[in-house]
DNA sequence: AAAACAATTGGGGGAATTACCTATTTTTGA
DNA sequence: TCAAAAATAGGTAATTCCCCCAATTGTTTT
């Protein structure tokens, strides 16, 4: 069981040191390097043999996200844990969508750290608590807000024919499906733009779906 | 400051003497009433003066989710916390769609317990933290889906003029807003229907919003 | 029974989008 | 440095979308 090999990526010394200690203190990890920004981390990276990034997203120079991306491409087996500050899940999601393998907050405390770092290195994703918490909450606000859409009684026939929109058919087409005149089924789509209160197709359409009016496919 | 009269209801008599006993141990709450299923908590709501109802979802007769349907009619103050054993997501997704303010899982702690009433008391949302993480790593696992789409490289030019048309904009307002012919815009238009393999706008705002090629706001 | 209303069916016209061309200038990558 | 790609823009035709309006049918209200 060999050890695992950290490097360490943050502008600020301070808070690579404490990094450091916290990982000492236990006998299956060690630091084998340390960065003040993204560019020296890939020159770093390029010479030392290393399992895993700790790393800040905010940076002089290259920042997190993209020192990332670039790391995916070079080193594909490569893990990566964001440890920040920021608590915008802005920050939370396009870490995630570089590749990130854990997201921790400078805030959690160092048994928190040695957890993420085991947690990743076991192949599974860390998230911290806290901001897991602010992912869930958000996702029962946008819960909420959704049954609070204020309701649009549709006909049946302007059930079927904002079905065939969203799905992107053109009036000619419906039209042929239905078997009504083109200028008919034109009616109908001036209804539903006037009933929801929407200017273009476009946003009809968004509005239909993300307020799950009608469920695609 | 009054202390919190809590109404029990679970079909297990020995969950409800465990619920009592840990909030007795505290004096801001009470417990006023306890029930054994749904039917049976709606008449005992009736008689009683209560604060916050700590149920279950699986009952016999009448459930958890339909009793809070009926009591956010009733009483449309009275608070909601949910104290389960299920980590099934999708009872917790009913839940908050019936109005729960809580939901909280029967292995997480006594002190999680107290923490999630008074979380719950101050109007805000109550999430059990192992629940949490399970939909955070939902989220991520929809998200790396998300980023397995096959890479499309758009210009800059192209990623401004597809912000837009997800907007709802046409060819013309975006002409204005970049200061460019209406040709041009209808190029980068058609180049991006091209690239993502569109047939029509709906279909390709559908896609990138999909996918979060772009964020909508 | 007459009036009012909603749903469905259409037409005409103008604006917007798409398709299929061409062409110049600038930027970028190998 | 040389070729490819991107950004710019024009032309034309076909299609599609969005707005005005009107006729028909059935239901509900007065």
């Amino acid at each position: 069981m060999e050890s695992i090999r950290i490097v360490i990526a943050d502008d600020h010394s301070l808070i690579r040191q404490g990094i450091k200690s916290i990982i000492c203190q236990d006998q299956g990890m060690e630091v084998v390097g340390e960065a003040a920004d993204g560019l020296e981390l890939l020159q770093l990276l390029q010479g030392r043999e290393a399992d895993m990034v700790i790393m800040d997203i905010t940076m002089p120079g290259m920042n997190g996200i993209e020192a990332m991306g670039r790391i995916r491409e070079l080193y594909p087996d490569m893990l990566l844990l964001i440890l920040t500050m920021h608590s915008n899940r802005q920050y939370f999601y396009h870490s995630i969508a570089a590749g990130a393998h854990g997201y921790l907050m400078k805030e959690d405390s160092d048994t928190e750290l040695l957890n993420a770092i085991r947690t990743v290195c076991e192949g599974k994703t860390y998230v911290s608590p806290q901001l897991s918490q602010e992912v869930t909450d958000e996702m029962i606000a946008a819960f909420r807000d959704r049954q609070r859409v204020p309701l649009v009684r549709l006909t049946e026939r302007e059930k079927q024919v904002l079905q065939m929109v969203v799905k992107g058919y053109t009036s000619k087409k419906m039209a042929e499906i239905l078997c009504l005149s083109p200028r008919t089924i034109d009616h109908h789509r001036a209804s539903l733009l006037k009933k929801f209160g929407m200017k273009s197709t476009v946003d009809l359409v968004k509005h239909v779906l993300r307020n799950s009016i009608v469920v695609p496919e």
